[in-house]
DNA sequence: CAAACAATATTGGATGTCCCACCTTCTGTT
DNA sequence: AACAGAAGGTGGGACATCCAATATTGTTTG
């Protein structure tokens, strides 16, 4: 049932067809059990298999590479790729910038988003959250002081913060979500060259949310964290007008 | 500092210098100011510009088409998309389905997002919807219950359900995300192949649900979210156990 | 004059072929 | 035994060529 011939004559439209062929690709990959990390048969077997031209099979390997179902490795082979959403990130990149252009629409969106899953999760997460791992979230709340005084900015640590806080929760995906927001969130605001901020106050923000964790206190911690992103949407207005 | 020469003989690796292009895509409309609609050069132009082959530049283009940055239209031309999620469902779904095969970890995991996102936006959504959106909702329920009544499966009604729930919140990433997150597990269903559920205890979950919307009690609300995620969750357990 | 039809130009869709770049593995020498 | 180099196989990339779909233009016809 699987692995329907797309080279069949249908009329389908092109994207379509494209499309058609990527599922027939996934499908193979299941037919056969494979499973991460292993083999797939090789570009010119696999336009045999198919039935398509080379490079309408590769076209279609690309998208499924940009959407992390294959990893294409020059010289030596392709292969099931672990989760992967780069792709992710890109795309939504891209949307945030352009509508940055107009009224910051999809921009505020994704911060919208951002925040409902972790001022959401901020809960669960503490449910489950161990000493280890408060002190790992201090840890970062401490290097964004330090950088702070040093006048630095900390892009990277902030990332941590955000990652260590709901690394309790144990799911990849969700781990995934919020490392593309916070990706585009960055290039958001490297693109709209925001850099006056006041970065003591970014980081006593994160001490404070920090603080509310460690006490154990939900909802501080959410109210708190809701906080952090109406000022990050307040940077979005002042830029949008 | 935009549209960086991809061609230059850059000893980067395959991956690196196909994101390169697809970024000096992206980076040549946000150059030119194009927006939603507004026709890019053709293929071969395009090629030419950016110093690569036809081929090479499709295969960019065909990723980025599965991004929704571009749409492409045979024999007409290519257009700045509207947002498309479609390529994350296909990728997610796959994912999924790969994961079912041995613990279904993903898909529990991309059911624990879906029900953070939804458990912890009802409130909001609540906030600002009409008693015209409220309504709307309840259709959907009555939808449900007469289809279930007549011992129909109710695939569009539940996802309609869902959907309108959060229609007040006005954020389009958020609704696209939803229904990703809904195709991917009523995917992963359908491969799982469980009809056997009650229909009229599904409905009724929903009803449940709906008045506690109406009543206008958010942690209400949020609690039957959750037990209604618990029970698909559950489903998922039996399948993988 | 207007509507319907047909020809055409333009654009993307698809394939085959050729050569290059990269990685692994084998093999032979030291 | 260890290292170096050769060899084979893999994906990367560029053309050239033809197919297919769409919109436009021009002609025909009522």
């Amino acid at each position: 049932m699987t692995t329907s011939g797309v080279a069949s004559q249908a009329r389908f439209s092109a994207q379509a067809r494209l499309r058609a062929l990527q599922a027939d690709i996934m499908d193979l990959i299941l037919d056969r059990e494979l499973e991460a990390g292993d083999p797939l048969p090789t570009e010119n077997e696999l336009a045999m298999v198919l039935g398509v031209g080379r490079n309408t099979l590769r076209e279609s390997l690309k998208v499924l590479q940009a959407l992390g179902v294959v990893e294409i490795r020059h010289g030596f082979g392709m292969f099931v790729a672990p989760s992967n959403f780069d792709a992710l990130t890109d795309g939504l990149t891209f949307r945030g910038r352009l509508s940055l252009r107009h009224k910051g629409d999809e921009a505020l969106e994704l911060v919208d988003v951002r925040q409902a899953l972790e001022s959401g999760l901020i809960g669960n997460a503490m449910d489950t959250m161990t000493s280890g791992q408060l002190a790992a979230v201090e840890e970062s709340v401490v290097l964004m002081e330090e950088l702070a005084a040093a006048g630095e900015a900390f892009v990277e640590a902030d990332a941590e913060f955000h990652r260590r806080l709901f690394e309790p929760l144990n799911n990849a995906l969700l781990i995934s979500l919020l490392a593309v927001f916070w990706k585009v969130y960055r290039q958001i605001h490297v693109e709209v060259g925001a850099g006056a901020e006041d970065l003591a106050a970014v980081a006593a923000a994160h001490r404070r949310i920090y603080e509310a964790v460690a006490k154990g206190d939900k909802a501080l911690a959410a109210e708190r964290l809701n906080r952090h992103f109406d000022g990050i949407r307040n940077r979005i207005y002042q830029v949008v007008g």
